[in-house]
DNA sequence: TACCTTCGATAGCGGTCACTCGCTAACTTT
DNA sequence: AAAGTTAGCGAGTGACCGCTATCGAAGGTA
């Protein structure tokens, strides 16, 4: 017999779990309340009770994800092998989900607003992501930022577009011409 | 009096350009035949007199932007000049309304269907306007070709994410800093 | 045990969506 | 000028949206 809080969190979690789980499938728009309480396994009454809207929902788990691609950020990696863990992270359905949220905030005052918070904390981990791709102890430049932030925004770019138009015969080339690019700029003082 | 043709081509170019500016403000979701509608000055049963579907319409304007894009692609510019040209053009209201659909697209397979063509049209586009970074005459080699994909798709994922969060003070920067990266892979033979 | 609170299910409400239908008016053909 | 075709209108239609009111079941407290 579970406690009432138990119970709670149980169906909570249930919830944002469908709710990234048919934004990633269905997109911002088809994400509805029905379609996440079907997936749950909880009834549409209930959802309401644990979030007030579903704007709420939405931003609860946008939340979430951003929170939870804030850990494991493996430290250690050659270039490489860094853009490669880097694109993995961008191209996961949890980044999917996060695009498919800051897409639907250009146009919805409401939700960009509740999303802020989450936003910050977005570009927290992609500055964390980056940061362990040059050697330790070196000491971060200007041009170093700015290199990082054009890898970075392309990665985040290339994602969009490999989500539409997948081209997996020219990943893996792509990311060593990437790597190339940038590598002088890593390494010099 | 005008003939029939004029008065039903006046109308459907009406609801085109009131689809662009629907889509640019609102979003693709928001984009209804209503709003559609009551900004081209037609009433509802009239948008369904020229296109059979609300898909019809939003793939007839995708079209016509990708069609429009394709022309002037100035010649002649140095590499600064030709990627401050590509920024601009890809962060352009007609390419905003391009996003909007295609990534409608990546959870609409019958939207991704009929925009399929229009799709190669793009690309097409951006070839041509990423051709005129290399000075005339020089061959074109594989390592130009990732180079400029690099460039393009950069410039396509900045430009998705300045309409979010716009960042001037440093546009001017990043774009330097991209064309230093890649001059020595344009320059070389 | 008795009482209270919270959770979750169900039915349904007001509103909006894409789309249809019946119609008038305007243009085209004969 | 008569007959036929097409453009445009606007009131509907059923489906679906987010959300709420109500109620039985279960957990917590005395």
């Amino acid at each position: 017999m579970p406690t009432q809080l138990e119970r709670r969190t149980a169906t909570t979690t249930a919830l944002l779990d469908a709710t990234e789980a048919v934004l990633h499938e269905r997109g911002y728009a088809a994400t509805t309340t029905a379609a996440v309480c079907e997936r749950a396994g909880v009834s549409q009454g209930g959802l309401f009770r644990h979030f007030p809207t579903r704007r709420a929902l939405l931003v609860a788990a946008a939340v979430r994800v951003a929170e939870r691609q804030t850990h494991d950020v493996p430290a250690g990696l050659d270039l490489l092998e860094g853009l490669r863990h880097l694109r993995a992270a961008v191209r996961s359905p949890a980044n999917v989900v996060w695009h498919e949220l800051v897409h639907a905030a250009r146009t919805d005052e409401e939700l960009r607003r509740d999303l802020a918070p989450a936003l910050r904390t977005y570009h927290r981990r992609t500055r964390a992501a980056v940061a362990s791709l040059r050697p330790a102890g070196h000491p971060w430049t200007e041009t170093h930022q700015t290199a990082l932030r054009i890898v970075v925004t392309y990665l985040d770019g290339e994602a969009a577009v490999a989500h539409v138009l997948p081209d997996p015969d020219r990943d893996e080339a792509t990311l060593r011409a990437l790597a190339d690019l940038v590598r002088p700029l890593l390494e010099q003082p």
